[in-house]
DNA sequence: CAGGGAAGCGAAAGCGGTTTCGCAAATCAC
DNA sequence: GTGATTTGCGAAACCGCTTTCGCTTCCCTG
């Protein structure tokens, strides 16, 4: 425990070599022969020596820390991308430093630039808080790469990986119609949230070239469990023959299952019911379970991706999107 | 951007002090005039100085840094804590380095904690997967502060914050008999899970002190919805005049309502449901909303307590209890 | 066999701060 | 007014590693 840390020179010394040819030998770098590089290299395990990685870092300009900054970091989409971020860079070994931040606010983010830029952060990860907001640009303020995250870029020439709401849409219409559903309908949020958009356009141009048409017109309103309860009652009251509703997330989705049991219908038996989201997995690992049906949009990968080419410094200007896909469960 | 960087030994020719005088001005150590560290401090910010972090870190051997050491970062409550953790500690410009392993593997884990120690990390977080699982002890494997959350600690001297289940329960009763309910039941996890013993045990404590017995003996079951669902319409069956249902977990909470209005039950009218985990803060922000009365475990709060008790240097040894509180909703 | 180039290694200069220590001047006690 | 402290500041060592540069030695070419 307190025992003496082991500097490089004391493996050098030890080894019988300068200092410069153990840091060589043990980088790997520069010329050095084979041989004295695997005396170097046991002389180093034997005596259990690890780099100090302050000095290393400071050395070398580079401190192997990642900047993080968010909009709102309790947001639940949020917390999961940069936990799975987070994990991807710790198993490389690097730091991730966070700012949590209202980045509409330049003031307080300005502050926050300026830490990170004194930290000497090797590249910085932008989370957003969904897809149905911009966040601003901020790949001009630092002098290393930017990758933005689960957002609408403000900058399409920004490297930018997000969740495909047109794609997301397309797949639940798809889910619906592999499970022989022809009478649908959808119930989402805003109209003018840039999510709810998508996903609707995505949906109504599958079933386009299916050949079909909504069963009735698509209800925007709120992201919010009981609008989902709400409006599902009266669509079942103005269209009794639906076979399927596409909700815009897992949160109306509850409420619309609820209103739907409640006029009498049997899920899935009489009206299938696709969410987004994956709400439950949130909740899942040991507890919970699946019940709704849903389309999950990727977070995680979305997470994994952005450390991945953040280190890889493979950062193409433009949007990616990452694949959603179907989780199935007991509601189609 | 590429503007020369400036270092401190600029600040000090611009000031005309030694590097030594304008060091300690800054830092406000060591004994200079108060006029002379003022002079210091505004050519600093004139000059737009900002410490190089790295070269900090190194002299001082402090790294700025927060290790993180979790069990399965995925698990959802582990994410909850570690991203207030993170946003806590970023906030005082600390980074984290967060190792994902499986505690049990000694190999996994002992590997992360050299790299950890290399790192010259200020301090540890152990972040566990719940309150049912003991987490092993790592408080002797490092020579800095280490802090436990939301686990069992394995070793009692160990410094620790989590859930208070046993309040828990207490407070899901309280909550129940404030609303009018005297016919109580409750359907909860796995009869060896500790969290789940906890709860039954403060429920059935609190009950007693009100002079009431439970409506029916306390199913033990499974963390999941499907057996809330099935294991509650057996209750009903057996038990009809129940007025109220404690539910072990959200999740088991959605079960159990289904059953109980598919049994032609209201919810609250007949029946009253709390559950535990606060299952849809997880989901809320701008989208879902709030159906289910839960008891929030206090999730974030431990976050931010185990980061700054970290910072402060505060660590007591020994369990430190967060404080559940009611989350009201619909369904009482 | 002379000359040029490459291979292998070491000396030393950073990287940009913090911190110890010593010295001169100012302050204090008596 | 003298000696003992205290105050304010600068010189220089140091943190532990990376990296440049130059010096040998060896090999190859013609």
């Amino acid at each position: 425990m307190a025992d003496q840390v082991i500097t490089l020179s004391d493996v050098a010394a030890a080894a019988g070599v300068s200092l410069s040819t153990a840091s060589k030998a043990l980088n790997g770098t520069d010329r050095i022969s084979e041989a004295t590089r695997e005396h170097v290299r046991l002389t180093a395990d034997r005596l259990g020596f690890r780099h100090n990685a302050l000095a290393r870092s400071f050395a070398r300009g580079r401190s192997q820390t990642i900047g993080v900054l968010t909009h709102r970091a309790s947001n639940p989409f949020t917390r999961v991308v940069l936990a799975t971020a987070a994990t991807e860079l710790g198993a490389k070994e690097q730091a991730i430093l966070l700012y949590d931040a209202r980045m509409e606010e330049q003031h307080d983010v300005t502050e926050s630039i300026l830490q990170l830029r004194a930290r000497r952060i090797d590249g910085v990860i932008v989370i957003g808080t969904s897809t149905s907001f911009r966040t601003p640009s901020f790949t001009s303020r630092f002098d290393v790469p930017v990758i933005n995250a689960f957002t609408v870029p403000a900058d399409p020439q920004d490297t930018t990986i997000t969740a495909d709401d047109f794609a997301i849409g397309r797949l639940a219409i798809s889910h619906l119609l592999a499970g022989g559903r022809r009478r649908i309908a959808h119930l989402t949020a805003e109209p003018h949230d840039i999510a709810a958009q998508r996903r609707a356009e995505g949906a109504g141009e599958l079933l386009a070239e299916a050949g079909l048409e909504w069963a009735a017109p698509v209800r925007f309103g709120r992201w919010r469990e009981e609008w989902g309860e709400q409006a599902a009652a009266e669509l079942l009251a103005e269209v009794p023959d639906l076979d399927a509703i596409f909700c815009g997330s897992d949160a109306i989705g509850r409420g619309v299952e609820r209103a739907v049991r409640a006029s009498g219908r049997q899920v899935p038996g009489d009206v299938a019911l696709i969410g987004v989201d994956n709400w439950e997995s949130l909740m899942h690992d040991q507890r919970g379970t699946r019940h709704l049906t849903t389309i999950d949009v990727g977070l995680e990968e979305i997470g994994r991706r952005v450390a991945n080419r953040l280190l890889e410094g493979n950062l193409e200007p433009g949007v990616e999107y990452v694949e959603p896909h179907v989780v199935v469960a007991d509601t189609v």
